[in-house]
DNA sequence: ATGACTGCAAATGTTTTGCAGGTTT
DNA sequence: AAACCTGCAAAACATTTGCAGTCAT
C-alpha cells in the first residue's frame, strides 16, 4: 500500500480508531485536497453536494475533524469566528499573513522566529508545544489602490 | 479633566461619538478595570449583575465593543470560542503563553520577534499592522507533576 | 447481532439585533 | 421632538449532538 496516497493514510487512520473508510468520507476527502487555500467546512459542504446531492452538513463537519485527527488536515483560526482547515500532510509548519482590505492569505515561516519563540517560552519556564501566529497588514497591491483613489 | 483617568477617556470618546455616559456603561467599565486578567463577556456580566441586578447581557457585550474601539480593552482569542477582554489602556501590546495543561497565561513581550514580524512582512511586500502571537507549551508546575505522577 | 455510519432536525453556546419604552439634550 | 440608551426576547451564527434507519462485518 502506498502510505504515501492521502486516502490510505486516512483509510489507516479511521481503522487504527476501529472507524471505516466511507463514500462520504472518500468524498470529503478528496473535495478537501483538490482545494488550495483555507476552507470552511461550510464551503467544503456545498462543494461536496454538487457531487452528492444527499451529503449532511454534520457529516462534513465529522469528517474535517477526522481528518485533522488523522494528520491530513490542520484547524487555522483566523479570528473571525469560522474554522478553517489547510492541508497538513507533507506541509510544514508555517504561519499566516493576511492583508485587512483585500483578505489575500500567505503562508510564511521564519526560522529564527521560531527559535526565538522557543526561546522565549524557556525563559518563561514552558516547554514549547505549539504556536499560532498571524500577521495582519496591507498588501501591496492594496497600499496602491489606496494611493490612488 | 485628568486624561490618565479610564472614565473620562472613555466619556470622551463617547461624546466623541455623540454617545453618552450612563450608569450602566460607567459599571461596566468599573468592573471590567477591576478584573486583572482576561475577562469574557458573560463573566464581566456576572459580576455586574452583583452591583446592579438590572443590567443586561446585551449592555454588557455592546459596551465591551465600545470599551475596544475607545482603546480601553483588547479582544484576545484564545481560540476557544469565547472573546476575552484585557486591559488595552497604558498597557503596551504584548502576547501570552498559554499553558495547555492547566490552562495558566502569562504575558510576554520580545522585541526581536517582533522587529523580525516586521521585516517577514515587508519581505512579502505587507506593511504590517498588528499581529496576534500564541504560544503553547507546558509550564513548570505541570511537568514537575507529570514528572511524580 | 453488533457496531459503525448517515442525514435530519433539534440543541448548543456565543454574540447580535429588533423593538418598545424610558431618558437626556 | 430628536437622538440616544436600556433590557428583553428573538434571531443569527457556527458547530455539536441525539436519533432512527441503514449498512458492513
Amino acid at each position: 500500500m502506498n502510505m504515501h496516497n492521502e486516502k490510505d493514510i486516512f483509510t489507516d487512520f479511521l481503522a487504527s480508531r476501529k472507524l471505516r473508510m466511507t463514500p462520504q468520507r472518500g468524498l470529503i476527502l478528496d473535495v478537501f485536497l483538490r482545494t488550495k487555500a483555507h476552507i470552511t467546512s461550510e464551503e467544503l459542504y456545498n462543494k461536496a453536494k454538487k457531487r452528492d446531492r444527499s451529503i449532511g452538513q454534520a457529516t462534513v463537519y465529522r469528517t474535517l475533524k477526522l481528518l485533522s485527527q488523522a494528520g491530513l488536515a490542520r484547524e487555522v483560526d483566523f479570528g473571525d469566528g469560522v474554522v478553517r482547515y489547510e492541508h497538513g500532510y507533507g506541509d510544514e509548519h508555517h504561519d499566516h499573513i493576511i492583508c485587512e482590505r483585500c483578505g489575500k492569505q500567505i503562508e510564511v515561516l521564519d526560522e529564527r522566529i521560531e527559535r526565538l519563540q522557543k526561546k522565549l517560552a524557556a525563559r518563561h519556564g514552558f516547554t514549547l508545544t505549539g504556536h499560532s501566529m498571524y500577521l495582519y497588514g496591507i498588501c501591496r497591491e492594496c497600499r496602491r489602490k489606496e494611493e490612488k483613489g
